[in-house]
DNA sequence: ATCTATTTATAACT
DNA sequence: TAGTTATAAATAGAT
């Protein structure tokens, strides 16, 4: 495949055989993973150059497929000792399942349909129905339960803004009878620093009261009174 | 390279990824002489299929260049020695890739959700609806199909009696020309079984065309006419 | 397995 | 060494 037809012979001209090398190596190693993605296949390439530099590819780790093919071959001439065929045994017992399961998620996925007669199909249309219904409500579950756990600190952070603001007039009323209310008659500063902070956390209230549609709060007028009027 | 482009990722019908393993594995090992002859290299390849059958090429003795991988990597001490503690790893690594897709799987079959984030949920639904859709385009293309075959079926069948029809009663006819009408002036034995036999392959013909909404067929009605005459 | 339209790899050249 | 292009080879999809 190239401008002119060539025979498999090897190329005598060191450039020209380094070049054509360096090409043929990255087209082999391209087709090696993708007959491993294409087919599924466990594959491992071991190039050495003429320069003894070496390249590779493996579609898992190269040490175990060669670990896999050593055992392939001492199957045929020697019989291992009893603890290694259980294992092994084990092995490919584990590594079917593993396939078995493997194809039913992926069907279970949507994919690789053919091959399915239409009962099937409609035993799996139910069972997909059924975990989509267990996952939406688990899901709608959690997002109650979140909404639930923020509605009751925004409850809690009230509270507490309520009894600071309580407490903040308690102090002013103390500071102007003690004489220091003149200076700063509206407490400007100080009280404009606490509405700030009052509107803010009213601000993270509000919605998720309103996503939750609690009624019995009837005292959320009296922070933004107690601001307007602080 | 091919009548269709292709995107490189898993194929999902069992045949034709079997066909293309073949097809490409072939390719592959012919590429791993080629460059082997051409650039002086030398070359290995091991491939498992998904069926965990073996195929492999080395220009030398593919002992000898895993060996010499081997010493490249500095990697040959460590390799189990014991056959059995290899395949007892094996094991162990398979249990463990199964126990995770088989959580997986659970989760999938809306079980054992616990656990998740609501994004996680989130993505899960998703999946689950996308799978969904799959499996019901694929059920009901089946089930399109099948009734197609069966409309087809039907209509062969009309057709042969439509042909049976006439042949008999052209017998018919020519019997009486040969003066046996005259014990039996409308042949009514012989037709009437032939109207039944006729009008039960309408009742099995007409709802399959009622569910295929198939309007070219001008000649319903011919058959139900004949069977009156008849 | 075989055929062929098309894609892909690459030989020769720059 | 990298980029271009004409052509050979591989192969996807069909039979």
């Amino acid at each position: 495949m190239g401008r002119g037809k060539i025979v498999i012979r090897r190329i005598d001209d060191t450039t020209s055989r380094q070049v054509t090398f360096s090409k043929r190596r990255n087209g082999l190693l391209k087709k090696a993973k993708e007959l491993g993605i294409l087919c599924d296949a466990e594959v491992g390439v071991i190039i050495y150059s003429s320069t003894n530099k070496l390249y590779d590819f493996s579609t898992t780790s190269m040490k175990s497929i060669i670990e896999r093919y050593n055992k392939s071959k001492e199957e045929h001439h020697q019989l291992a000792n009893s603890s290694s065929e259980f294992w092994q045994r084990e092995a490919a017992m584990l590594r079917q399942q593993l396939q078995n399961l493997q194809e039913n998620h992926r069907q279970m996925m949507g994919e690789e349909l053919s091959g399915l007669s239409v009962k099937e199909l409609q035993t799996m249309e139910t069972q997909l129905e059924m975990s989509l219904r267990g996952v939406r409500m688990k899901k709608d579950q959690m997002l109650v339960d979140e909404i639930q756990e923020l509605s009751q600190k925004g409850n809690l952070l009230h509270q507490e803004n309520v009894e600071l603001v309580n407490l903040t007039r308690q102090e002013n009323m103390e500071l102007c009878k003690k004489g220091f209310g003149t200076r700063d008659p509206n407490g400007a500063k100080r009280n404009g620093f606490l509405s700030n902070n009052l509107s803010l956390v009213e601000d993270l209230h509000a919605p998720v009261e309103l996503q939750l549609c609690q009624p019995q709060q009837s005292n959320h007028e009296t922070p933004t009174r107690a601001t307007k009027l602080g």
